[in-house]
DNA sequence: TATACATATCGTTTTTAGTGAATATATTAA
DNA sequence: TTAATATATTCACTAAAAACGATATGTATA
């Protein structure tokens, strides 16, 4: 039960469901997610954290950066349920249009003004 | 997204998920309900339709009694989805175990005095 | 019509979740 | 070793959710 209800309560926020929809389009580190969300640094690794706990995504360190990606569901088959749906939900949702539009634009060399 | 995030946050409580797991089994009333669960009238009235206003259940009036069922789905497709899944997830859960083991007894001729 | 009764709603309190500024951590580069 | 920097954590605040007693609603029965 317990692993059931922390994988509905990280898809209960709609600024983890987009980071969810952006990361099926490609790997991102936090600066990336949180420009495009247009929230704090620290709110987006709170927002990483759960949907981590909950097995949603994964991470990998990679010098300063930390990216992330959706994880294969391995360890919580709820996980792997709701991410496979989600492949074909909210595509045509207006919110998540809008993140995924301006997915491109986001890229850490120019964010992190390197 | 809305519709979405209602199924998710519906689903995010224990209680919720005792009782749509109960309505697996049979249809219910109120009052049968929280003598289950063994919490208040007025927050298992507020569960229902959290659940309902999700999609998950709907409710029809038999005198003095208020039916509950699971919904067919058919007016919100992520409910449908999460109501397909739950009929094979957390049947070996303890507490679903619990409450469904004690189903039986709660009748609501006996339960209500009558 | 008056009463009883099952459920819904209201009002309040307690708990939990979300937010961001400030600070800590950890890694790279000078 | 020092400085710079990307991310994590802490802290304080606000907002949302959960709980329950009390009351309202609506239906059945006397």
């Amino acid at each position: 039960m317990k692993e059931f209800l922390k994988v509905m309560k990280a898809a209960s926020d709609p600024g983890r469901i987009k980071i969810l929809k952006m990361l099926e389009h490609r790997v991102m580190c936090v600066c990336e997610i949180y420009t495009v969300l247009g929230i704090a640094q620290s709110t987006t690794s709170k927002h990483l954290k759960i949907l981590e706990e909950a097995g949603l995504v994964k991470s990998y360190k990679d010098g300063l950066w930390v990216n992330f990606t959706l994880s294969d569901g391995k360890q919580n088959p709820y996980a792997a349920n709701l991410l496979g749906n989600l492949k074909h939900w909210l595509n045509e949702d207006a919110d998540i249009l809008e993140v995924i539009a301006i997915l491109p634009d986001a890229q850490r060399e120019i964010i992190c003004g390197k």
